[in-house]
DNA sequence: TTCATTTAGTTCTAATCTCGCACTATATTG
DNA sequence: CAATATAGTGCGAGATTAGAACTAAATGAA
């Protein structure tokens, strides 16, 4: 008979066992070194006989170098793990103003940072990029590169190759990935900004994992990355997350993006500029920035305006948490500066939930570091495999069910 | 030294690859029955001789039952393997009018299906409940139960044991799942109406996977079932959903969760009514259902009253578009009776999109099925394992690196 | 009728992987 | 120096899949 379509569903085969747990001992190692393996043992719940051909398996692969000797009160002496951070990852954030580029170890760690404008020819920039980029792989020519990861105020369509939507960069639609791909032979991985901040969280974030939380990104615009269940959400197309796009008012102010009254023409830094130049009726060439120093020193007019801000944002957050109730809202942006002023502000905003839920914790990041390091764990992940392990259906299956049947 | 604290992250033990493996026979069986071993092997890309083992297993559990046999133009016949339907999944659909009772076999077909009604008090209604589900499962005991399933129109903690919120029941908080569970002694899941809907289309669904799509169920409010990243999005404490309690305006009408101008206030079921009622300066006792056959015969004011709901409607719908990219928008509700009405209307007003994005695909679903069916997936799920299978990690592992690291 | 051909399904062996125990290595303490 | 404790390795058993060989059962041409 004809041959059956292909769907060739994901199956799992003799390697898969150890694809998984390769994945959680690396990840564990990441996470909690220098780690002895006996305590990777405790840890992941693997026999010690088992992690030991784990890790044999991963300095093999120049992921894991051993560490110091660590010491006990009685027994043997462990012998420490931690990452091979001779291994480097090679970063950019583009931002409508200005990209930074820089490298990075494994660990998020960065060798270099440096920051060029960015200008509104795509292709001059994306030339400047790579003249960086290049320049930094041979400062560091002792290092091995694994891949350039790169932060954008927009949307990289993985169909078209292309840019295909960053109203606040103002390009039009560029297939950045090729153009730096050629110039420097590496492979470039391109992630909104706001998923990357995301990545940097679920990677490099402290404490216990959260399975869901969004980061919203406040400047010229605002970004929103979804982290639900366990995963960064990306939608068709890689377009999730453009809440800040969303109509607070179909006849607000028109936006960047060609709608009316979107949630960012209410709560951006832009935002509170444009309050505030209304305010005093004049429109001088005033910078977010500038609005903050203002309010610090008792400006009534600036601190009305960024209140105003922030009460816009804490609507649209409220959109966020009714829609995904998330545990946790992080906030990235120039307004985190005075989070003593805004934090229990946007948190107040925040509490109204419906009955029966939970306000989410709201807390600010450093933006920059979010972002680059965001882009380190988007080069990473496809070695490190997934982190928050999507294996909770083991165990579900054939048991119980063997026991019934008798 | 000190017991480290037991993360215990889920790995992956000898059997990991048969739990795995056994879900995605089961489902293909599910999903393409009646299907012999030797297609099995060829869709899933397992050997036969793995086929062979997983169908063996199966068939000692009582899943799977032999069928009829092929016939071929050449060669041996083909067993063709089937679902055991002697297995049976009790349901329930709760809704603020009426309640559904039924009994369904693990295809999602129904035995047997009746209506009661939904009273004021929770514990009288939970036990009218009970009492239809013992007697189903008298007339039915012949057959071999699963569980329970019930959906409602609100949100039940897992942690308290509550309906915690479900404003258009006006129940107070109540445990369901308890009640039941003792009256019956079968184990009952409990689940929000859109979200069972999701489970409804993932499962029984016809055409090849989504990804990433939007259920919205209209009626006396307005809930939705988020499904992304070939996951069901349940949110701290399962409230993930409550777009329909979004606040469009809040200046506008009070809503029954508390806030003011959500979403479900303009554009659900009680909305058109209200809208209707204010153009004819009069509350009289019309349902929803009245509505639309006054629109069908041609009443202004119905249509006018409808095209506002509709409106509405897709004013948030492009909220939802804008924050998740879902490929498909699923309706449910009354007003899909009159698709030829509203669809193109809903089409319509969905597609402003934002530039770079694709308006998604929104078709119209029968509620009472899609909710039933959704409670017999809510049953089944944890025997058969996760359907979009979340093993896209494997393969990516080792094997690149080995050769990278030489 | 007979036999080549084809397809379905089973059996058997090799390879991979984890588990659990035994064993080795190395430290402290009395 | 012996007892004890801890880290790490070695090895056999058991589970599982892959792949080849084999059996079963059908068709059709010689």
């Amino acid at each position: 008979m004809k041959r059956i379509d292909f769907t060739n569903t994901q199956v799992a085969s003799s390697q898969t066992a150890r694809d998984i747990n390769r994945g959680v001992v690396l990840n564990l190692i990441r996470r909690r070194q220098p780690i002895s393996r006996a305590d990777l043992a405790r840890v992941s719940g693997l026999q010690r006989s088992t992690v030991s051909l784990i890790t044999e398996q991963l300095i093999r692969e120049r992921w894991v170098v051993h560490g110091p000797i660590g010491r006990l009160p009685r027994g043997r002496r462990p012998t420490f793990l931690r990452l091979n951070d001779r291994r480097a990852i090679l970063v950019a954030d583009l931002r409508p103003a200005q990209t930074t580029v820089g490298i990075a170890d494994v660990n998020g760690n960065f060798l270099s940072q440096e920051t060029m404008p960015t200008t509104r020819d795509p292709g001059f920039t994306a030339g400047a990029l790579a003249a960086k980029i290049r320049h930094l792989m041979q400062v560091y020519s002792d290092r091995v590169f694994e891949g350039v990861g790169i932060s954008i105020p927009g949307r990289f369509s993985d169909v078209s190759r292309r840019i295909v939507f960053a109203p606040n960069l103002g390009w039009p639609e560029f297939d950045i990935k090729g153009t730096i791909e050629d110039a420097t032979g590496m492979r470039v991985e391109v992630e909104n900004a706001a998923n990357a901040c995301v990545l940097a969280e679920v990677w490099f974030g402290h404490g216990e994992q959260v399975r869901d939380f969004v980061v919203v990104t406040v400047s010229e615009g605002i970004g929103t990355g979804v982290f639900a269940n366990g995963q960064l959400i990306r939608g068709m197309n890689g377009m999730a997350g453009e809440f800040g796009h969303v109509s607070l008012d179909p006849n607000g102010p028109s936006c960047t993006c060609g709608g009316r009254g979107c949630w960012e023409v209410y709560a951006s830094n832009r935002a509170a500029l444009r309050y505030y130049h209304e305010s005093i009726k004049s429109s001088d060439g005033l910078t977010f920035q500038d609005l903050l120093v203002l309010a610090e020193s008792g400006d009534l007019l600036a601190v009305k305006a960024l209140d105003r801000m922030v009460h816009a944002l804490g609507r649209g957050m409220r959109m966020l948490v009714a829609g995904l109730a998330p545990e946790e809202i992080v906030v990235v942006g120039e307004l985190t500066r005075q989070w003593r002023r805004f934090g229990p502000a946007i948190e107040s905003e925040v509490a109204m939930v419906l009955p029966g839920g939970h306000p989410p914790h709201v807390r600010p990041a450093e933006g920059i570091l979010a972002r680059l390091r965001g882009t380190v764990a988007l080069v990473l992940q496809k070695h490190f495999g997934p982190l928050a392990s999507p294996q909770e259906f083991a165990e579900k299956g054939s048991r119980q069910i063997r026991s019934l049947a008798g």
